[in-house]
DNA sequence: AAAGAGTCTGCAAACGGTTGCGTTAGGGTG
DNA sequence: CACCCTAACGCAACCGTTTGCAGACTCTTT
């Protein structure tokens, strides 16, 4: 029933190899005989069988994208950007969410290695050694990962949270939290280090948790027993959570704690007080891995962070 | 350097197409051959390949997901449930984007129709004809949108929205305005219906727009000049787009003007004032869209809405 | 002991394209 | 006019898997 590419040759008195290449060469075949053919294609209806295709070129056309969590605000603008810039060079985009859980990780990798090209791996959660293994099946490119050897593009998060640390220290901050992410994610330890190496600072370190809400709200005891007068939460919906779980505790921000979040989502872009964070190029970063993809190049990117000082930073209290 | 049927075969002294077998068709080959295959194929890391699979049975394996925008809070819960519930049955899903836009939509399910052996559309906004149409290429089932004759699952919006009116002239609102949102919606026509059909009910229609935080504000003023108490917002994006505007003008929410959304999406449940809002079973809905299309069974079901009362509504300024 | 039934496996033809190679026709060159 | 070259197209093998058919074998049954 459906209309093949044999219906066409057929229709148009012409072999099936011409109707092929007019689609895949047409400069090989005569121009006259092309524009033949794709009127009757167009009158069929026919559309080539992409499955039929990648299998003699071994090409699929389509181009997997895998992250932590859909639900994170963070990465709906990356997926938009990623999808506009593979339908831009013909290529489909499948979307997959692994739910931060590496095993599945894993096995979404191995699913996806046979029905497409390449895979951009967001934020991956398996150690280096899994994915260095995992590259031989499929070409990737990481973001926010950093791996010698394999095509990267990551964000700047150690200069934004050093920026995050300078504007907390400005304001006279010296005992500072940093409230940590999953525990495969490299953003995280980018964060921490940063935060832990900043000269002058009284640091603590406090997760790892799942980077949600509940994840912030759940520690929000622990900050407030820790002492810190400010904290840098591991992305926007872990500061938040945090904010309400002190809000329960009487503890207020900024007044009581500063909290810087990461991401610039649109979520915390609409909360109350208006989140201080670190905005990241998610939807430049979608658009450069899907490019680097399908240029097959080797290549490490790193695109810049910038901190957004909004309401819910303010000097210590008791300060002058 | 892939590896195929014929290297297990060869690797396990038997024919392709008993390996095949082991894989498609378990019960039809002796137990011993088949623990021995798998073996082999374990070793070899051996993974059928779909494309080829796909070319022989007709069937993909994959399933299509289209929403309007994925940066809309409101989809990523039932794309996660529908990735849930396709993996859940060895499908795979390919999530898409179609920006608002009816000519990308029909464009994607085009694109899909060969790849994919179902496509669940969520909040379609191509005119029923067009869909009635594409129906006929490629099965799928509808998402809030209901056609006779196509498989669709929809939300009882317009219960939520006479809930919500309820809840208003509970609170002695009478003069009622609707945002509606983008004119191609269902749940959009659903919600203006139950409004204006409001007995006893002043109502105002206000619209349409693009369903987004900015296309709430835009409409502040028209709505703040309108006299109105309360407002049903198209959804929680809109409502606080317009709750901004509003704050901009001077207009205090619940204090001058109470607003309702609809989705209760995680970005309204943080906001403040708390949303009241119509809480969408998003999650149930995009799994027993997947459920449907892989059973092709020809239904239609609808799943109940609820009002969640929360700090955005109160009663009209002056009231005793 | 022969026939029938049932299991398991091999054989080979598809599925819908792509592509290297061969053929044909026409044009340019000396 | 013989030669080579090129453009356009046909031919057929191939990509990796499925599946209807048939053969080989074992086990019952009469």
């Amino acid at each position: 029933m459906p209309v093949t590419i044999r219906d066409v040759a057929k229709a148009s008195g012409v072999h099936v190899s011409t109707v092929s290449r007019t689609f895949s060469a047409p400069h090989l075949v005569n121009a006259e005989t092309r524009s033949r053919v794709l009127a009757v294609a167009e009158r069929l209806g026919y559309r080539p069988n992409r499955a039929a295709r990648s299998l003699t070129t071994g090409r699929t056309g389509n181009i997997g994208l895998i992250v932590a969590d859909l639900a994170d605000p963070f990465f709906p603008p990356l997926i938009k950007a990623a999808q506009a810039a593979a339908r831009r060079q013909d290529y489909h985009l499948f979307v997959a969410d692994t739910d931060e859980n590496p095993a599945e990780e894993e096995e979404l990798i191995l699913a996806f290695s046979k029905q497409v090209d390449g895979i951009v791996l967001c934020s991956p959660r398996l150690p280096n050694k899994a994915l260095e293994k995992l590259a031989k099946r499929v070409p990737f490119v990481l973001v926010n990962r950093r791996i010698r050897g394999l095509t990267t593009v990551v964000m700047d998060v150690a200069q934004g949270a050093r920026a995050a640390m300078a504007h907390l220290m400005g304001l006279g901050h010296r005992r500072i939290a940093v409230v940590t992410g999953p525990s495969g994610s490299w953003t995280g330890g980018e964060i921490r280090k940063a935060v832990t190496e900043t000269p002058d600072a009284d640091t603590v370190v406090i997760g790892p948790h799942r980077p949600t809400e509940e994840g912030g709200s759940a520690v929000a005891a622990r900050v407030a027993e820790s002492g810190v007068t400010g904290v840098l939460a591991y992305n926007d919906l872990v500061a938040i959570g945090l904010i309400e779980g002190l809000a329960g505790l009487g503890v207020s921000v900024p007044g009581d704690i500063s909290v810087i979040g990461f991401d610039d989502s649109v979520t915390g872009r609409l909360y109350r007080p208006r989140l201080t964070t670190v905005a990241m190029p998610a939807g430049d970063a979608g658009r450069m891995a899907v490019d680097l993809l399908v240029q097959s190049m080797s290549a490490s990117t790193v695109l810049e962070t910038h901190l957004v000082v909004r309401e819910s930073t303010a000097p210590p209290k008791g300060s002058s």
